[in-house]
DNA sequence: GAAGTATATTTGTCAAGGCAAATATCGTGG
DNA sequence: CCACGATATTTGCCTTGACAAATATACTTC
């Protein structure tokens, strides 16, 4: 497959920087087309929810390691979910030192439009993209990862 | 209780999250590197460094843009750098509202050590990839950014 | 079952970056 | 020249996230 992109080259931006400024335009399209739908969140914010949407309640640490957030930080981000209505912590019925944290009902509602806006997004950024081109685009940043973290 | 799907997450890490995750990656590999060469720097101030010494000195403002940083932010890392002897600021000779931001003998001295590192850690990363996947993954990236700027 | 270790949550502290206001200077159109 | 709007830098304020300490509870080992 032949792309001319690749016969006249950008000026080089390296790998590092690329990826901050590619990640950084679609967080601040995220957050603008939510604002537009009259939804004030963060683009954190969406991805806790997204989890709990899709993984089912789970306690505050594994959500905080499933969106690589510092514990700390994900309390104060619960916070603010709970007091916006959109979750609920719940007493662990296993673990008392732990809570449940589950969507509650707005939480739920509120599901179908957040994912409904990240599909729209990520089709607009991809939309140069073939479906092939973004099969390989997710596979090379999955295998960059993976070099990443298994050092060697 | 563990949750499952939190050990072998699904395959399909949306392309806003994967972009956070290498960054991350990344950007801490670099600074481990830096930091094991005995030299204290964050990302930004890398990335800064990096701008002056491919571009060559100029003003504060221009230099924010390249990096894509706030002026308040920069005013502050230039504090940093500057205290830490790699920069200086100069008077503009044209415009006396502006600076001439320029590195020092040691700022050029410390940038082959910046540069090698940065290699080094993007080839690791990238060691999975062929060059010809390397390329194609930069170029989708690159049309990426641009689909996102571009809006329609 | 007691002691010691590991984990869950919360809170305080800090650095970084975005935004807005303040100040200085530039450049243009009367 | 003068007024006015644009731009450069700095500073203050706010939010976010990392890190560490404090507290409560679970688990493991003897």
């Amino acid at each position: 497959m032949v792309n001319e992109s690749l016969v006249h080259p950008a000026p080089e931006e390296s790998l590092g920087v690329l990826l901050g400024l590619v990640r950084s335009e679609i967080v601040r399209a995220m957050e603008a087309e939510l604002a537009a739908l009259g939804v004030e969140l963060r683009f954190t914010q969406f991805l806790i929810l997204k989890r709990l949407a899709r993984l089912g309640p789970m306690t505050a640490s594994e959500l905080a390691r499933a969106v690589e957030l510092d514990g700390g930080a994900m309390t104060r981000q619960l916070d603010q979910l709970e007091g916006k209505g959109y979750l609920r912590r719940c007493p662990h019925e296993q673990d008392r030192r732990a809570l449940r944290i589950e969507l509650t009902n707005e939480g739920n509602a509120l599901w179908q439009q957040l994912t409904d806006c990240n599909e729209r997004v990520l089709e607009a950024a991809q939309r140069s993209l073939s479906e092939t081109e973004r099969k390989h685009l997710h596979d090379y940043l999955t295998r960059v990862l993976h070099a990443l973290r298994d050092k060697d």
